[in-house]
DNA sequence: TATTTTCCGAGTATTTTTGTCAAGAACAAG
DNA sequence: CTTGTTCTTGACAAAAATACTCGGAAAATA
């Protein structure tokens, strides 16, 4: 899972779209503003996250955008997952073939493959609302229901 | 925390120090070769982690590196976080100042604060020997002894 | 029709990553 | 002390990724 200020851009805009709530659609510009993002490129990644059905997109006069479910049904790791693209499956590749190491693939591997795993578990938890709300403190570990 | 090749180059080359034992120090050339990296790259990474005291370096023929510290004492964490710089302390900084929203400090700081503390934990937790024994899986979340 | 705003594709600039090169210093062995 | 091997250092270059811009088209409102 990658993590550049694209993702970032997206989480702070549809986090100010939540916070506008129902009052209507709310235009890029004005949260190109209120989050001090350049607006053309805020443009690239809404539109991104309007193709995907994470925000509903409407043009003309009063138009903008709004989201297209309540801010307790969208997880950052959905909207990360979309701006950056879909994670690349295996970080070790090298130049010359793939995962080639002393053995078939690289010692590395697992570590890798359950880091991205545990990275996308933990956003895949957290919501729109809970940023609102400032509940991210101390979730430090999924519920671990079946472990104990 | 970033994460890129660097990184994974040094875990890598690390790991196949470890597996060498203490059968003596180890050529450059030689981990390049086993781990398909360019040598001279992987140079600057060894030097880095030599001057944090990781490795130990040895000039001269019959010289090389090997591990400072016996393998479940070596953190991946502590390799990543030497050869990628420290980790950024905040992920958000827009071009005009520092973490200014709406309010006075972003809304989603919290959030990618809490993003690094985890993967620092997850990689924290996990030693060159684990990744030698594949005890990688199923790590899933660090041991949560107060919480229950 | 005129204005506003999203939509869309392409293109550019900047930064980061990745890797190279060359000269030099330290060390060990013969 | 000479030779070969290796680390040390820093500057530099190629390549890739990222960040951002631009010009225009399409839709909606009035």
């Amino acid at each position: 899972m990658k993590l550049t200020t694209k993702g970032r851009y997206a989480v702070l805009a549809l986090t100010d779209l939540a916070m506008e709530g129902d009052k209507g659609y709310v235009k890029i510009s004005h949260i190109a503003v209120r989050q001090n993002i350049s607006s053309t490129y805020l443009e690239q990644i809404l539109l991104k996250l309007k193709r995907e059905g994470l925000v509903i997109g409407v043009r003309g006069p009063n138009g903008g955008y709004k989201l297209a479910a309540s801010p307790e049904k969208i997880m950052i790791a959905d909207i990360v997952n979309i701006v950056e693209g879909k994670m690349e499956a295996k970080g070790c590749v090298s130049k010359s073939g793939s995962c080639t190491g002393v053995s078939g693939r690289c010692m590395t591997h697992d570590l890798w493959d359950e880091l991205s795993r545990h990275i996308e578990l933990f956003l895949g938890q957290i919501s729109l609302m809970d940023i609102i709300k400032g509940n991210v403190l101390g979730r430090s570990s999924p519920p671990r229901a079946f472990d104990y």
